[in-house]
DNA sequence: AACCGGGTGCGACATACGTCACACTGTTGG
DNA sequence: CCAACAGTGTGACGTATGTCGCACCCGGTT
C-alpha cells in the first residue's frame, strides 16, 4: 500500500502536506476499484467525497436534456476530481465512468476540510489548481469559438500525448484508450467527422491510427494544424 | 467614501470578513475610474491586483491570434475579477475593457495574501466563488456544443437579465450597454446572425429592440428557447 | 466455423451559420 | 446643419459540419 501514498504525493492537493499529514489523511481513505466502462458516480447524485486516481483513466461526462454527452476531460493516475462539491454541496455536475481498470482514492470532505481550515498551503494549492483549471476551460472555449473540428482534434490528441504519452523509436505513442465516439465528444463534434479529420491526418503521415491509441509521427505540424 | 465599504461588503471576497478587517483592507485600495471603451489592462499584461466593480459595468475579453475577439464575460457592481493570478503570478489572460463609465477598486495582492493566510473563511470564500465559476463555465461550454445560436443568444440575453434587468410595467428592461457585435463576441457567433436572431424573437413578440438593451416581454418563451 | 455487436471508414445529402455586400439610421462633432 | 462614422437590418452565397446510410473489420461467444 506504499504504492497509495507515493501516488498520493504525486496530487496537486497532498503535495503541500508532510509526512505526519499524510499519514493521518491515510487512515480515512478508501479504495474504489472499477472496470472498464462502470460508473462511479452519475450526474445529479448527491457526494461528499473526492477522488484521486491511482492507477487507470477516468472521464467526466455530462449528459444534455436529449441524451447527447460532452466529455469534459479524462483523467489520469495522481489526478482528482469531485473537490468542486467540497465548497458548495450542491449535486454532481458530471458523471464519472471508467475508461479502463481503474483505482482510485475516495476522501470523505468531512476528513478534510480540518486541513483546509488548519493548513493555509492546502487551501492555497487548491486555489492554485482550480485557477489552473479556470484558465485551461476559456482556452478550450476558446478553441469551441475560433477553431474547426480538424483543429480540435489535433489540439485534443496533443493535450493527451502530453499526460499520456510515450516516446518510442517509431513515435509518440499515445495510448488514450477512447472510442473514436468519445474523442468526438471530447472536441464537440460528431463521430463521422472527427473519423474524417484522423483519416486526413494519417494520410499526409502525421500520425498512425491505433485501436484506441495513435501515434504522431510529425508532432510539430500537428501543432501547427492546431491553431 | 462610504459608498465603497458598502459595496466591497457586497464581494465574495470580503462578505467573510469582520468590520476591523474591511477596514484595514480599505487603506490599501486604491480606486481607479475607466471611461467606456478605456482598457484597464490587456491580455500578456503582467498585473498582481485585484479588482472589484463599484459602478459600471467591464467585459474580458480574449483575443485569437486572427484578432477575432471572444468575450468571456460582462461584470456589474460587486463583481470581482484578476483574482487568478493571486495564485499562479503569470500574465493575465483576458484583457479588461470598460462597457460603461466604471469605477473600480483594485487590491493589490500582496496586502491580500495576509489574509489568505490567517483566515481561513476567506481561502475557502475564494474556493467557492472559483468551484462556482468553473460550474457556469462546463454550462457555456455544453451550450456552445449543443445549443444553436438563437438559443446561445436567447441565454445570454436570461443571463444579463438575473444581472441587470429591472422589471418594470411594459416589461423586464436589460439594460446591458453592449453592441450587437459584442453579443455576437458573447455567445461565440457572427453579428449578423445575432441580429436576425434578435429580429426574429422581436417579430415574435417575445422582446422589444432599444439601444444597448432589450425589453424582455415573454421571458417563458425565451427560457423555452434557450433550451 | 459461423455469428454477432461494437467500433470504424466513407460517401450522399441537408442545413445552420459565416462571409460579403449594401442600404439605412442615429449620434457626434466640426 | 451637414459630414462622418459607428451601429444596425437584411439578402445572396459558400461551406463546414451534422445526419443518414451502409459496408467492413475484428474479437469474443456459441
Amino acid at each position: 500500500m506504499d504504492e497509495i501514498n507515493e501516488v498520493l504525493r504525486k496530487a496537486p492537493l497532498f503535495e503541500a502536506l508532510g509526512e505526519e499529514d499524510t499519514a493521518a489523511l491515510r487512515s480515512s481513505v478508501n479504495e474504489v476499484r472499477l472496470g472498464r466502462g462502470q460508473t462511479l458516480f452519475g450526474e445529479g447524485d448527491e457526494g461528499d467525497r473526492l477522488y484521486v486516481i491511482l492507477s487507470g483513466k477516468v472521464k467526466l461526462t455530462r449528459t444534455a436534456v436529449d441524451g447527447r454527452e460532452n466529455l469534459l476531460s479524462v483523467l489520469g493516475p495522481s489526478e482528482m476530481f469531485g473537490e468542486l462539491s467540497l465548497f458548495d454541496p450542491r449535486p454532481r455536475t458530471a458523471s464519472v465512468v471508467a475508461v479502463t481498470d481503474s483505482v482510485l482514492a475516495g476522501l470523505g470532505h468531512d476528513d478534510l476540510r480540518p486541513f483546509l481550515s488548519s493548513r493555509p498551503h492546502v487551501s492555497l494549492q487548491l486555489l492554485k489548481a482550480l485557477a489552473e483549471r479556470l484558465r485551461r476551460t476559456n482556452d478550450v472555449m476558446a478553441d469551441l469559438v475560433f477553431t474547426d473540428v480538424p483543429g480540435r482534434v489535433a489540439k485534443a490528441l496533443l493535450e493527451l500525448a502530453d499526460k499520456f504519452g510515450k516516446e518510442s523509436d517509431d513515435g509518440l505513442h499515445v495510448h488514450h484508450d477512447l472510442t473514436q465516439e468519445e474523442l468526438a465528444q471530447l472536441v464537440g463534434a460528431s463521430r463521422e467527422t472527427v473519423n474524417k479529420a484522423l483519416a486526413e491526418f494519417a494520410l499526409r503521415g502525421w500520425l498512425r491510427i491505433e485501436a484506441k491509441a495513435v501515434v504522431l509521427l510529425d508532432v510539430e505540424r500537428m501543432r501547427r494544424r492546431a491553431r
